[in-house]
DNA sequence: TATGAATGAGACTTCATTCAT
DNA sequence: TATGAATGAAGTCTCATTCAT
């Protein structure tokens, strides 16, 4: 009888927001953004269209919140503790929380390779991305020459090729990547 | 004049067909399968939308055949002389050359990869693909076995993701990826 | 605190009525009916959409209790006392009034012009609106007739289109029609 | 067999450009803008949805197209010989012409005073109407001024409105306003 | 009385595809 | 072979209205 509190309806709209985007990431990572419908979403998530509207503006925005979300969980991976120096230690923390990243939110990693290949789609969250992967690459780059590498930037492209590709080949090979031997192979590789 | 014979209007429309596929192929590339309507691919290449259907039963056909006739040069890159078998200086001439394809077809590249984080459009040619990647895997393996690789399988993985990572990077950083640079490196690193 | 009283309560519930009437015909009256959805009335109230279904069954019964409290006020402009006979001083007063009531009102008046240009709209309140010009519209041909005009059909007419024409200017000009100017025209035309 | 030739797409093209933009006038006209849908003008039109859309970019277009070919209608009305000065020939030309267009216009002139009471709608033209009144506002002061009328500014507002309180009553009156007399009194009063 | 989440019909718009010429 | 007008299904989004609390 007495209208629900401030807290109430807070709680309301943060769990059906939660609902929404991960059923959205889990649609568009499988079919990918246009193929994926406001229909679909809303079916799935077993709400009106019209309710995702009072939580998203746009379709767009939507996927740029989901987006946004995960490169949040990208930026915490990396140099955790924010010194912009990365330790031999670090690295191999890196690898391996990567890999965890890389099971736990597969949806995501497809989105976010697909991410690159469509330059509309991109250009909502481009900056803060390419950003975040500089100040990565520049990271690593000072690591490789701290170790003595012959070509530090070359290494670092390379460092990042091979998580990509992986990362690539894991989320596209439905089920039979053999992850986590190569990840030992990573630490090896790099760690040893 | 004398009537064109039927060679001739073969030509004709052969040369048309590459240029429809070519069109498409750019637009593709750059905006997106979704993104690209028919009208667009119609309009740069400066023909009718009724010809283009003249041409190819449907969008989906289109891009089909866009990516079979990729695959088709995939194909030839790998094993050249099709006895199943990888030597040494085959490994060296695979890698130059497909870097070679990675500067010159950009464009299907990022289709390709595209490709595989798309569900339904992956599924239109599917099973072509994966046996090409299948059978290349096995011959990758047997040749880091022969040349005595401790862990040939995760060694072939590597390797594939490495090239995927390259390509990926490559196709994605619009211009500033030093590919000769990357090419040497992995030269160096399977072809010592 | 004694609770409050049955009066009480009415009155709240007036003032409040009367608070969501104002806000939406400032918005109509700005932005149109259309427009204007009843979240932004309800926004601007500073209320909820579930309290003003409160007081009004619908967006249509909301804007017909706007105009018939608009009519209302017209009413009484025309014919004060009543007696269905208009006499030269009450024509000056209704002159003044009109001026007045335009000023005072204009976001009804800009209503009031839309309401007959939208058939659908309109229906809601033609018949008491069509009464009241036409009763006025007599008493007005019986008082040119009383003075001597030629024509007196013609002269309420022109008086009528007169009086709207200078209204619609006025609520649509922004803020630079010289409105005190122009009564004092209609004055020394009519009451001279 | 044959295609078609230029001459012949480019006459049904404007052909059914036209049916559009009539039935659309009359349908927006009749129950305005807002309350108009695409559909119901595809369907008076007896064409697809779609179909319109391959000949307005949008309903907003289509609005701005149909106003503009009004007030081209309207400026060619307004000085004939565009010499910037009027005679009192000219005056009366006007104003016969201005009846006949507004009885063989009705529809636009719905729109027309419609436009001026939707501030969203007004802006897609407003400055060309705009420029266009004040341009025949200047005209009429100055005529009046030659005239020897006591304060021109005023007769032209008062012109001005009167013409306007004239269309509205007439578009606005279903059918039984007495156009004809109206007008001889508006020459009677101005062109004497 | 009061809230705002939730619904669903319907609006505008796009686009692959067809077809008369 | 070639054109582009025409269709219709489906997509994104809005909004008056309802209802549990």
């Amino acid at each position: 009888m007495a209208p629900r509190t401030k807290k109430q309806f807070e709680n309301i709209r943060e769990e059906k927001k939660k609902l929404i985007m991960t059923v959205a990431l889990e649609l568009f990572g499988s079919d990918g953004y246009h193929t994926t419908s406001i229909s679909d979403i809303a079916r799935k998530a077993d709400i009106s269209k019209g309710l995702l509207y009072n939580y998203f503006d746009s379709k767009e925005e939507l996927i740029r919140e989901i987006i946004n979300s995960g490169i949040d969980k990208l930026a915490k991976l990396i140099d955790p503790n924010r010194d912009g120096v990365l330790t031999k230690g670090e690295l191999r923390y890196f690898i391996e929380n990567f890999f965890i990243l890389l099971i736990e939110e597969q949806k995501f990693w497809k989105l976010y390779f697909s991410l690159f290949l469509q330059a509309p789609v991109l250009a909502l969250v481009e900056d803060r991305l390419r950003r975040l992967i500089a100040s990565y690459f520049l990271m690593l780059t000072n690591y490789f020459e701290s170790q003595g590498y012959e070509d530090p930037q070359i290494e670092s492209l390379m460092f990042g090729a091979i998580l990509d590709g992986i990362g690539f080949n894991f989320v596209t090979s439905l089920s039979d990547f053999p992850v986590d031997r190569v990840k030992e192979k990573m630490i090896k590789m790099y760690c040893k």
